[in-house]
DNA sequence: TCTGGGGTCCTAGGACCC
DNA sequence: TCTGGGGTCCTAGGACCC
C-alpha cells in the first residue's frame, strides 16, 4: 500500500505558524509579483477566493471578509517543507519517503499490516504537527493515482479532524471513485477532463476505471493513459521513485513588476536571471550545453479571455557544457537581440539550461583547449558568500544595479526561520 | 491598471545515416 | 534520371503536475 501526505493550505499555513491570531481566520498567499492566489485557507476557500485566481479580481471579497494576505515567502516555506519532509524520513526510513513536491510526500507503507495503515497514517498525521506545527491529510491505497483520490476524499471531512482515508478494499475504492469527478483524477488536467466528458460521456473516476486500456491510449495520450487507467485498477503503473537529485533542466523566470520596454533592461533581467539559473546548477554539480531564453511581450488587448503571452523564444548550443555564469552570461544576453522588438513592451522573462551534464565529466571537445574549469573555484566562492550574507551581495555587472524591472512583493512575511535578523521576537 | 514559477513525460516529425 | 528500408537522434509542442 501506498500512501500521499500533503500539507493542508501549505504555504497559508506556514504563515500562519508565526501569527497565531490568524488561526481559524482566512488567510490567503499570492504568486509572485503578486499576481494571482496560490494558496487559501479553509475559510478564506468558504468565502468564495478562487485558487488562482487574479489577485486583483478577487480584492473586493479580500477587504469585506478582512481576509490577511501575503506575498510568498519561499525562504520560509522551503524550510518548513524540508523539516517536514525529515520527519516522515525519521518516522518511515528515508527509503520509504519520495518527497514530490514542496508539501507533498508519498510513503511505501508495504512494511505495515493492513490492519494497522488507519494507525500508522494516524500516528504520521499527529507526529509531523507535534514536531512541526503543520497539518497534514493523508490518503491510504493500493496505487499512487489511488492515494490521491482518498488524499482528496480525506479533506472533505475537515470537521472530524483527522484527514486520513484508508481505500483498503474494493468496495472502498468503487466508492471513492464515484464520488470523485473526472477531473480530480490525478493525470487528468482540464484538456482531458473536457474530451472525456463531451465526447465519452466519462464523468467521474468510475466511468473512467470501467474503459479499457486500448481506448485509453488512444485517447489519454498513450502509454500515460495506460498506466492511467491501471493505477486505477488497483495495479501499479507509479512505483515509488528514488529522488530526483538532479533536474534534467533548469529555468529562472519572473514577471516584471511592470512592463519593459528598453533592450537594456531585458539584457539586464536576462543576466540576472542566468546568474540565478547558474547557481542552481552548481548546486547539483551539473553543467549545461544548451542555454534558451524567451520574452513574453505585453498584451495589448486583455479582452475576457486571459490567455498567457505570446512568448518569443531562442536558443544557443555551447561548444563546451559550462556552469560557470560568466560563461553563460554572454551568449543568452546575446540571444536578447534576436528576439527582442523595438516598441514592444514585455511582461516576462526566462532562462532555460538544458542538456545538463555532470560537471565533473565534461565532454571535451576536439577544437577547444583542454576545458578550463579554473573559474569553478570563483564560482564556489560568490556562492559561499552570496549563501552566507545572503540577498546577493555579490553580483555580476551585467546584471545591473538599479533592476527597475524588479517584482512586486509588497506584503511579504518576515523569513523566520532562514534569517537571523528576522527571528520572531517574543517580548 | 493588475493573471506565478518551476518542472516532468510523451509523441510526432524532420534530418541524417547506412 | 531512376531509387528502399530501417534506424537513430533531435526538436517542438502538447499534455500534465504542484
Amino acid at each position: 500500500m501506498k500512501a500521499i501526505v500533503d500539507c493542508n493550505s501549505f504555504y497559508c499555513s506556514c504563515e500562519r505558524l508565526f501569527k497565531p491570531h490568524l488561526d481559524g481566520k482566512p488567510v490567503i498567499v499570492l504568486s509572485n509579483n503578486d499576481g494571482c492566489i496560490i494558496s487559501r485557507s479553509h475559510e478564506a476557500k468558504k468565502f468564495g477566493v478562487e485558487m488562482a485566481g487574479p489577485y486583483f479580481k478577487a480584492k473586493p471579497i479580500i477587504e469585506k471578509f478582512n481576509i490577511a494576505t501575503f506575498s510568498s515567502n519561499y525562504n520560509l516555506y522551503g524550510d518548513l517543507s524540508w523539516r517536514v519532509m525529515e520527519t516522515l524520513r525519521m518516522l518511515l526510513g528515508k527509503e520509504n519517503v519520495e518527497v514530490y513536491s514542496v508539501d507533498e510526500a508519498f510513503l511505501d507503507l508495504s512494511g505495515y499490516p493492513p490492519d494497522k495503515l488507519q494507525e500508522v497514517a494516524k500516528n504520521i498525521l499527529e507526529t509531523v504537527e507535534m514536531w512541526t506545527g503543520i497539518k497534514v491529510s493523508i490518503g491510504v491505497a493500493p496505487t499512487k493515482v489511488l492515494a490521491k483520490v482518498a488524499n482528496r476524499l480525506s479533506k472533505k471531512d475537515q470537521s472530524t479532524k483527522q484527514c486520513v482515508c484508508v481505500l483498503d478494499t474494493e468496495d472502498k475504492i468503487i466508492e471513492a471513485l464515484h464520488a470523485t469527478p473526472i477531473g480530480d483524477i490525478w493525470g487528468v488536467g482540464r484538456q482531458y477532463a473536457e474530451k472525456l466528458r463531451d465526447q465519452y460521456a466519462v464523468f467521474t473516476g468510475l466511468d473512467l476505471r470501467n474503459k479499457k486500456e486500448e481506448w485509453a491510449k488512444t485517447v489519454l495520450g498513450g502509454v500515460t493513459g495506460i498506466r492511467l487507467l491501471k493505477e486505477l485498477k488497483g495495479e501499479t503503473a507509479n512505483e515509488m521513485e528514488d529522488e530526483l537529485i538532479n533536474k534534467k533542466m533548469i529555468m529562472t523566470t519572473r514577471m516584471f513588476g511592470s512592463p519593459v520596454n528598453k533592450i537594456s533592461d531585458i539584457k539586464e533581467a536576462i543576466a540576472t536571471y542566468t546568474s540565478k539559473a547558474a547557481e542552481k546548477l552548481r548546486r547539483q554539480n551539473s553543467a549545461a550545453n544548451v542555454i534558451s531564453i524567451f520574452i513574453v511581450a505585453k498584451q495589448q488587448d486583455y479582452m475576457s479571455n486571459f490567455k498567457r503571452g505570446q512568448s518569443v523564444h531562442a536558443h544557443t548550443t555551447l561548444s563546451l557544457a559550462t556552469s560557470c555564469t560568466n560563461d553563460l552570461i554572454k551568449p543568452a544576453v546575446n540571444l536578447v537581440d534576436e528576439i527582442f522588438s523595438k516598441g514592444c513592451s514585455y511582461k516576462k522573462a526566462g532562462v532555460m539550461l538544458s542538456g545538463l551534464v555532470p560537471d565533473n565529466a565534461i565532454q571535451t571537445n576536439i577544437f577547444e583547449e583542454t576545458p578550463v574549469n579554473h573559474n569553478r573555484k570563483l564560482m564556489s566562492m560568490i556562492d559561499n558568500i552570496n549563501f552566507s550574507m545572503r540577498d546577493d551581495i555579490l553580483k555580476f555587472a551585467a546584471s545591473g544595479t538599479t533592476r527597475d524591472w524588479k517584482m512586486r512583493q509588497e506584503m511579504r512575511s518576515n523569513r523566520y526561520t532562514t534569517r537571523w535578523e528576522e527571528l520572531r521576537e517574543v517580548r
